[in-house]
DNA sequence: GGAATAACCTGGATGC
DNA sequence: TGCATCCAGGTTATTC
């Protein structure tokens, strides 16, 4: 499922083939895509027909593409493509005039110009994903907004998204005192977005195997060394799924050219209830959370 | 206001 | 073989 990994991922790939180009040409095959969007897909399309694309940004699980000024406007542009993924959301870069993906929900055709004329088409089976033209708005902290901008703007709906570990701005002390003011489950905490983002179930699960935490210790049962050495394997799961392209399962997860990331053959917990910890040898076991699976060691992790 | 839960959605896996 | 059911999980609205 794409995460933070996956969507840097996917951000880094399209970069070089979107910031400079121009939209050509805008289709939106299921407006079921467009929830995020406040008009129909009509005003989608007209919204950036003709418009470039001035950067390719990220922060937790969401992507926005800068856009310059609209012929004729005055000023500094305000607006943003917005998107996420979802739970099985990909956005591929394809030959101007490829085929339509299965699960094709939008394309943009457009021309750069030193690539030429490409499709970016925004895929995705479970359509729990979306694309959406949104305004930006000023960074409450004053810091660049997330990756791969240095404008202090994020588009108003990932406003309220906290910063990701990886971002230089991200506030360690915050995050500590968030995280001992809450008696919610730990994994509940870090799977809160409004607290730190990026990080889903997989990394979730993952990074609290490393920490040796129970997924189910209240936020306030942790200690500051807890709480410390949580955030750092958070970071050290995160970037060492980056490292390798990503976590793929079923094809759910690929990068901006269709091809899957490897880091599902480094996981040591997740989805491998009933294996071997490779840290003790006792049976990994899995227990349904919030309406979907946690992996943890009942050895190592132990409910406090 | 904080915390917990339901709903959204599709296709693969599983059971009968 | 075909049909029904279960399961995966990110975000948000609703409920407690």
């Amino acid at each position: 499922m794409p995460e933070l990994p996956e969507v840097e991922v996917v951000r880094a790939g399209l970069a070089p083939a979107l910031v400079g180009a121009r939209i050509e040409a805008v289709t939106v095959l299921d407006p079921r895509a467009l929830t995020r969007h406040a008009g129909d897909a009509a005003s989608f399309e007209r919204a950036l027909n003709g418009r470039t694309v001035s950067a390719a940004a990220r922060r937790g699980k969401f992507l926005w593409l800068p856009l310059e000024p609209a012929a004729g406007a005055v000023g500094e542009s305000s607006e943003a493509i917005v998107g996420h993924l979802g739970m099985s959301g990909q956005m591929l870069l394809r030959p101007s005039g490829a085929e339509p993906e299965r699960h094709e929900r939008i394309r943009l055709d457009i021309a750069h110009p030193a690539h030429g004329d490409l499709a970016v088409v925004f895929s995705d089976q479970r359509t729990f994903g979306s694309l959406a033209v949104d305004q930006l708005v000023l960074t409450a902290d004053g810091a660049a907004g997330g990756w791969g901008t240095d404008a202090p703007q994020v588009p108003s709906q990932v406003a309220h998204i906290a910063r990701d570990p990886l971002d230089p701005a991200f506030s360690d002390g915050r995050f500590a005192a968030s995280v001992r003011a809450k008696r919610s489950a730990v994994k509940r905490i870090l799977l809160d977005q409004t607290v730190v983002s990026g990080v889903g179930n997989i990394y979730a699960d993952e990074s609290l195997w490393a920490a040796r935490i129970h997924p189910e210790t209240p936020g306030s049962a942790l200690s500051d060394r807890a709480v410390n050495r949580l955030l750092a394997e958070v970071r050290a799961v995160l970037e060492r799924a980056l490292a390798e392209g990503g976590t793929s399962f079923d094809s759910q997860y690929v990068n901006v050219n269709g091809q899957a990331g490897y880091f599902a053959h480094s996981l040591n917990a997740y989805g491998r209830d009933g294996e071997s910890c490779p840290r003790c040898g006792t049976k990994l076991v899995r227990e349904s959370f919030m309406n979907r699976g946690s992996h943890f060691c009942p050895k190592c992790q132990r409910r406090s």
